[in-house]
DNA sequence: TCCAATTATCATGATCATATGATGATCCTC
DNA sequence: GAGGATCATCATATGATCATGATAATTGGA
């Protein structure tokens, strides 16, 4: 429910990097393991992020992956929209398509605060923010 | 995002039976074709609400489906349950099995208050309460 | 009793999400 | 410029979800 598995290692990968504070990228290899993550499925799913401008990579001895800008500017949303749809607009529950505050179907008052929640924590948190909150949970280190 | 298909039919599905204020049963045929949904699969998502003694299913001439109790004891956790989950506990948003209030991890908090918000939309929402809403959307009427 | 209406069930297929393993492309270091 | 490290990409596999079509089982009514 909610996130789908590859966002949700999308996700994971990317806090994983930006709890790392060496400026070295770090590799997949790395990220997977500290993860238990599929290493191949991870790599594309980190190819996707980096393609759109993400993620920065490196390839060759060093290489790896790292954040292409500041923790601050890069939201859960950012991330998420990749794989998963992260809509603007509540969509309507019952799947009606006119659905609208003028043309509304019987769920959509009451789905309308509930979609508005989970779209403001997507698009409002960023990933500087879960950081900020508790630096490097349990389960998020890297190996190194 | 939020409901698979099959569950979002039963949703759909329930609500038009409830919307249907004949007693008697609707045919799956007439529900099918009222929501544009295929007919054999609606049959099946049916037969798992019927099972599970959510509806009520008659044979023969005359047949076809009814809630099997009053719309204002259904909740639409008890519909979505039956093919989605609908998590008690909020899960883990970044999936870390042992989180929780004591040992949370980086996201814990704020998304908390988003997974429980969605919880109480399906436990706490009856489909009694849609219909009260807004009795007869359009795009959800049975074709008699 | 037989027929038609209707749900129940089975066999099969399409598509997508989730992987796995092999190979190609690039880059640093020596 | 050679070799190894590392990301990039391709081919393929697996299981779940979504769906279709055919057939069986049940039931009410002529």
């Amino acid at each position: 429910m909610i996130l789908s598995q590859t966002a949700l290692y999308a996700l994971r990968a990317t806090l994983c990097l930006a709890g790392h504070d060496t400026p070295e990228p770090v590799r997949v290899e790395d990220i997977a393991e500290s993860l238990d993550v599929p290493r191949n499925y991870l790599s594309k799913i980190l190819h996707v992020l980096a393609r759109s401008g993400l993620l920065a990579s490196t390839r060759g001895p060093g290489g790896g992956f790292q954040l292409a800008r500041p923790a601050a500017e890069l939201t859960l949303a950012d991330i998420v929209e990749q794989f998963d749809e992260v809509a603007d607009e509540p969509h309507c529950l019952l799947g009606r398509p006119q659905c609208s505050d003028q043309d509304p179907c019987a769920a959509h008052d009451r789905w309308r605060s509930v979609s508005v929640a989970v779209n403001q924590f997507f698009r409002g948190t960023s990933v500087a923010d879960l950081l900020r909150d508790r630096p490097l949970a349990k389960g998020f280190e890297v190996a190194v």
